[in-house]
RNA sequence: GGCGGGGUAGCCAAGUGGUAAGGUCGGGGUCUGCAAAACCUCUAUUCGCGGGUUCGAUUCCCGCCCCCGCCUCCA
């Protein structure tokens, strides 16, 4: 079956077709966290959906190219630097290193480019869009010095998120400069200085100022992906107005489809509702880290419910997750026991798991099918399995792994445990049960488990230890 | 008001015009000194509600209800 996406443009499923002509190079773009303060999890249950799609596409044959930025001048950083009495640069520079640690935590693929848009060639690639916009009259100056798009001048602006422009009405999210806009719905390429950005901002043809949100994205991509790209993701609230002001920037310019492919992913919840400080169910990857969850524990229970529904993250998620990775961990455990004496290995034909991504990444048929597969390869286990038959399942497990990246990262049994493991032994071979069951306990207290099977004794780490 | 997404077991969740995957929790069993793990087994006559089409609908059509989100810088 052939790879198939919902395309937010369309709003139906279309089988996938790269722009390439040899049909193997795929161009992707992603916007990245604004490096205002630690990304929280429901952006990253937005990375690891892109990382997802990302590594099926791998699976498939496709060469991958993406791109991921960096939103490190804006509204947010500014008032953040300002607050922190550091420059802008000082101030984001701690959130792009932990972003980057976080990423690595939840063995999200690294992007091949991640540009920030305070970097002087994009800085400079966005006001060469925004001269062509003006000459184009597709852009204006307006009296508070501030370059808008002209969005009465691009027939398809509104198309992406299904909105007609008379329905659009404020909110009281916008600014009082809507007065200086010929369009309420007209946005903003290029800012003005004000005394609110004290020392932040560029020279330009129109003065002093800053990049507007949007335009960022359509340089950088078309910078570093080319005038055309092929999948472009984010969260379903960048669909308005970012995206569409994406595809009016870069249109306009280039005059071709700027997006072959729009995927969004829903929202995360938490406990029901919309993470807020006020509320208290606001976490960062950290906070979730802090409670003793490991990263590949977050990335499960954050990739497990397909990208388009909602998912709300509860703690009883959290220890579901733990539990099937628990599970694998066993499974794995057991296979690469058996297999140690394998000399070949023959192939499992299967190709279910990938089958099941093909179809809008449909992740939860793909580990359900996983689960079958490991009951079953655990009742060959338990009636004894061939050593290259055991083998086999372990390629299996490591094709589908390359998509999922669960595996647990090795780690040595340090030197005590492996001294209370050996005593464990000998009190066990003197029938010594209390003994036994003291250094058990004594075991679990430092963070491992020990259990009991017809092979010995097996040390493992303890989840969430 | 406009535009989306979603409502399937205690919880999470897949799915099909032909009678409900999988995960997790809980009960019972095999194994075990005990425990753990693994395996076996049980747990939705039913898929938000009401109509309609059909031999047959959770799946298609119509109407309604509920939840979440977007509607100018939130992933």
């Amino acid at each position: 079956m052939a790879l198939r996406f919902f395309n937010t443009y369309s709003r139906t499923i279309e089988e996938f077709q790269p722009l390439d002509p040899a049909g193997r190079a795929v161009k992707m773009y992603t916007c990245g966290p604004t490096v205002y303060s630690h990304a929280h999890i429901g952006n990253f249950r937005a990375y690891i959906f892109e990382d997802l799609l990302q590594r099926h596409l791998e699976a498939r044959g496709y060469t991958v190219e993406r791109v991921m930025n960096l939103t490190d001048v804006d509204d947010k950083t500014i008032r953040g630097s300002r607050a922190a009495n550091l420059a802008l640069g000082e101030f984001t520079a701690p959130f792009k290193e932990a972003f980057f640690e976080d990423v690595e935590t939840l063995q999200i693929e690294r992007a091949d480019a991640f540009p920030a848009a305070t970097e002087e060639r994009f800085v400079a690639a966005m006001i060469a869009m925004i001269e062509k916009l003006i000459a184009r009259e597709l852009a204006y100056q307006a009296e508070d010095k501030s370059v808008y798009y002209r969005i009465n001048r691009f027939p398809k602006y509104g198309h992406l998120a299904h909105f007609d422009l008379a329905e659009l009405r404020s909110t009281g999210r916008v600014k009082s400069d809507e007065y200086d806009k010929e369009h309420v719905g007209d946005f903003a390429l290029w800012k003005a200085w004000d005394e609110e950005d004290g020392d932040v901002w560029w020279e330009s043809p129109w003065g002093r100022g800053r990049p507007g949100w949007h335009i960022e994205c359509s340089a950088m991509a078309t910078a570093l992906l080319g005038e055309q790209i092929d999948i472009h993701c984010g969260g379903v609230d960048n669909i308005f107005p970012h995206h569409e002001a994406e595809i009016a920037q870069s249109e306009g310019c280039s005059g071709k489809t700027f997006v072959l492919y729009w995927m969004h992913c829903a929202h995360l919840l938490v406990d029901g509702q919309k993470m807020s400080k006020s509320l208290g169910n606001f976490h960062t990857l950290r906070d979730v880290l802090e409670k003793g969850y490991s990263g590949r524990e977050v990335r499960y229970a954050l990739i497990r419910v397909h990208y388009r529904a909602p998912l709300n993250f509860t703690w009883e998620g959290m220890d579901e997750a733990r539990q099937a990775l628990g599970r694998i961990d066993e499974w794995l455990r057991r296979l690469g026991e058996s297999a140690a004496a394998a000399t070949e290995a023959p192939e499992i034909e299967d190709d279910k798991f990938s089958e099941a991504l093909d179809d809008d990444l449909n992740i939860s048929a793909a580990l359900g099918h996983l689960f079958e597969q490991i009951r079953e390869s655990n009742r060959e286990l338990d009636r004894g399995i061939e050593p290259a038959r055991a083998r086999a399942w372990l390629n299996w497990w490591e094709r589908i792994n390359r998509v999922l990246a669960f595996a647990a990262v090795e780690e040595e049994t340090p030197a005590e445990i492996q001294q209370l493991a050996e005593e464990r032994t000998q009190a066990r071979l003197a029938k010594n049960w209390q003994k036994s069951d003291e250094l058990r306990d004594a075991i679990q207290a430092q963070g491992w488990a020990v259990r009991d099977t017809k092979e010995g004794q097996v040390v493992t780490r303890r989840a969430g230890a």
